[in-house]
DNA sequence: CCTAAAATAGACCCGCAAGTCCAGAATCCT
DNA sequence: AGGATTCTGGACTTGCGGGTCTATTTTAGG
């Protein structure tokens, strides 16, 4: 792909993933088509096919990724900094708050069943969310275990893991009931294993 | 609906709603079409239509729900008998047999974020399966809890919703990844959790 | 400036799949 | 038996949406 792309041409490319992305978040993968992103993003067909020679797929993908992107920064700066209880705690807020206000649309979630199946290349995009993800959990157990806060035999790669897929699960289940009740009892009851285990 | 259905016709619209399930779980909601429902239960859009009058939603809806009852069903006779650990392994080893099994293909997760966003009928079958499944393990943590193995002190409620959300979150991170490594995490940190407390 | 490349516009094509319709076969009921 | 009802078949319509094509405008850069 040696693609020459001026500054302008960079813009409207973002602005059509922008754009895209937004569409989906508010009426989801399966109702938006080309033309609803089209007339929000006030381009044309032909500057889709353009930036996208591959249709949809390839658009749909790139959403995906920018969507992954906000997923593990929309958790910033807590997550990175996972050293006290108290941190903790914000971090749980934060993801609990992030996700009632994004309500029952999880546009990633959407885009991977929808896509997860085809390409690899999707898969690979979860992929690596979800080992960032469980990385930076792992990371903030291990500290908390160094200073001797959490129990030092307590297998921090896979409870970190296991409260990937509690969040995930939560998030989930918030998507389709618009209860975020199980959300926050996957991550109190993760937080309160980690105390306990001390 | 009240609508005359003989014995065949009862037999008939119970295999469209089987061929439509074995369909979507092998090739998925979105690439599953009328035509090729028809084609595998060997009948006719005018059969399909006579009895789904709204379509394709409304199959949609009735093979949700016949899969919701799989995902229980194929949780017992475990998920109703958890009185002892040996129970509770065995159900987490028929949790995580059943969805390696099952692979990729999570029909009822698509289903959900299909019609979800539009159909309320949809996320009512989805309530009702996380309720009941929420209630099995509230049963079994508290008999556990009557009997001494877990402690009283212990939120039977809150603990029972982060373990179906910790389950659902495995089963969507081995929907797009193909490793079953996240839920065996997540079942066998929530049993961890769930001894650790007495 | 002037030219080549990139950006933009939008009309058009085309296939697919949902949904319609009607005619004919099987069945129920009394 | 026979009329009503339900069941079945499949050809047909229709609309939608992804993708193509070409003409025009804008920008880069020498």
């Amino acid at each position: 792909m040696a693609r020459a792309l001026t500054a302008k041409g960079a813009a409207t490319r973002q602005r059509i993933i922008d754009g895209a992305a937004a569409e989906i978040r508010e009426r989801g993968v399966l109702t938006t088509t080309l033309d609803d992103v089209c007339r929000r993003t006030a381009t044309s067909k032909g500057q889709l096919f353009h930036y996208f020679p591959d249709g949809r797929e390839q658009l749909l993908l790139a959403v995906a990724e920018r969507e992954a992107e906000r997923v593990l920064e929309d958790q910033q700066p807590h997550l990175g900094r996972l050293t006290t209880w108290d941190a903790w705690q914000a971090w749980r807020d934060a993801v609990v708050l992030r996700y009632q206000q994004q309500g029952m649309n999880c546009p990633l979630g959407v885009l991977i069943t929808e896509l997860g199946r085809s390409t690899p290349a999707a898969q690979a995009v979860t992929g690596r969310l979800v080992e960032r993800w469980q990385y930076e959990l792992h990371a903030g157990i291990a500290g908390m275990q160094r200073s001797g806060r959490i129990a030092a035999e307590l297998d921090a790669g896979r409870t970190a893991a296991a409260m990937v897929a509690a969040v995930q699960g939560g998030v989930t289940i918030l998507m389709s009931t618009g209860s975020s009740a199980h959300l926050e009892a996957a991550l109190d009851t993760s937080l309160l294993f980690l105390r306990l285990s001390r």
